[in-house]
DNA sequence: TCTTTAATGGACCGATTGGTTCAATATTGT
DNA sequence: ACAATATTGAACCAATCGGTCCATTAAAGA
């Protein structure tokens, strides 16, 4: 066996001068703020005040604006994504209750919407890593969709089109949902949107 | 009568020097512009060099960015209204094909998507007077939608509650079918969308 | 023709942008 | 104790941001 770790870097120190910060906590911070501004309107002063720390630290531990960007958004991806497929996994026997449960749990975040949606559009396709996350992000939400929505209407027997075509529809009306809050919609648009998606599926 | 005209005051020139762009050409470049960047990431040296302008005169004619911009966009969602209230109007005899037509005029667009979805999903609710925009652009694709699909699900007499409830489905669809396209979704996917949502209203 | 009015080109502006550099500091391994 | 190593804080940076100012130019009205 040999003496290599599987630890990070920063988690048990090394030699030098110990970090005052909690990367993890910081990480938590700075994604409320992308979230909130987006990405061009969080300047370095903003993200210096949110997290505590200074410029060297934050140059130090996350590279550049991008680059901490990046890393939040990627973060961010695995942590939903984790839980959608939780949810999918679960699903095998709720039938239609898990897809309610699914939904629920997307429009839990309410005028919040996405942090996703809320900067990858904004970023639009000038950042290759970045539309390649969304494009992944995309991917994973359609694939525990498709599943909830497979043992949902299992009883009615759909075809294999028309599931796929109730997936992607979904899924867009999903992102349609995030994007609306971004841009204001108040709680009773909002409500509009969560009575139709209920009434939706019922009608499968 | 008076001798006041409703002419605008661009239109027949007045005393001073003679203008030498035309006001609808520039504000088309810059729709364009912004469409493709987005509002933060346009910068006035870009609006400059697209518009063939120089600063005194553009903001002479236009105002600051954000004057600008708010102009552009209401230009932008009064333009594409006035096609979709037209097809709305027109859906009268036409039944389910109006449908299709109103979402392949939405699709023509393709991976260009929609300035409206790329610009304001980035302002968010920082500016009160583009999401109030954002909030009527919404509205109007509602009704519109709402017009076209009641002629559209006639024949098979759904409830009220069904006809908004597809409503609010479908337009969430379409801003989220907007926003894929911003964040670099490629020609098959984009596809999957739009054969999706025609799979899903031939089941209506 | 000559005054009035408007458009133009470009110099100029302070503020802010993201990012770098480096001495001072704090810790661990020897 | 001391060398090695990492973090921290703050000063500093060039570049770019959106926006203003003003002398010059070009037309219309009198």
């Amino acid at each position: 066996m040999s003496t290599i770790e599987t630890a990070e870097a920063s988690d048990a120190p090394g030699r030098g001068r110990p970090r005052k910060f909690d990367e993890e906590t910081v990480l938590d911070a700075l994604t409320a703020l992308f979230w909130e501004k987006g990405y061009e309107a969080t300047s370095m002063a903003d993200i210096l005040k949110a997290s505590g720390l200074n410029k060297s630290s934050l140059y130090n531990s996350f590279g550049s604006k991008k680059d901490l960007f990046r890393r939040i958004l990627d973060r961010y991806v695995e942590t939903r994504m984790e839980g959608f497929a939780q949810m999918a996994e679960a699903s095998g026997a709720a039938g239609k209750g898990a897809l309610r449960a699914f939904l629920e749990a997307v429009f839990a975040f309410g005028r919040a919407g996405c942090l996703a949606v809320n900067t990858t559009t904004e970023l639009g396709t000038s950042d290759a890593a970045v539309s390649n996350v969304a494009r992944i992000y995309r991917t994973r939400i359609r694939a525990a969709l498709r599943i909830v929505i497979e043992a949902a209407t299992a009883h009615a027997n759909p075809g294999a089109e028309l599931t796929e075509a109730r997936t992607e529809m979904l899924l867009g009306f999903l992102l349609g949902y995030a994007m609306s809050a971004r841009t204001g919609a108040d709680e009773a648009e909002m409500t509009g949107f969560t009575a139709a998606a209920y009434t939706i599926i019922e009608d499968w």
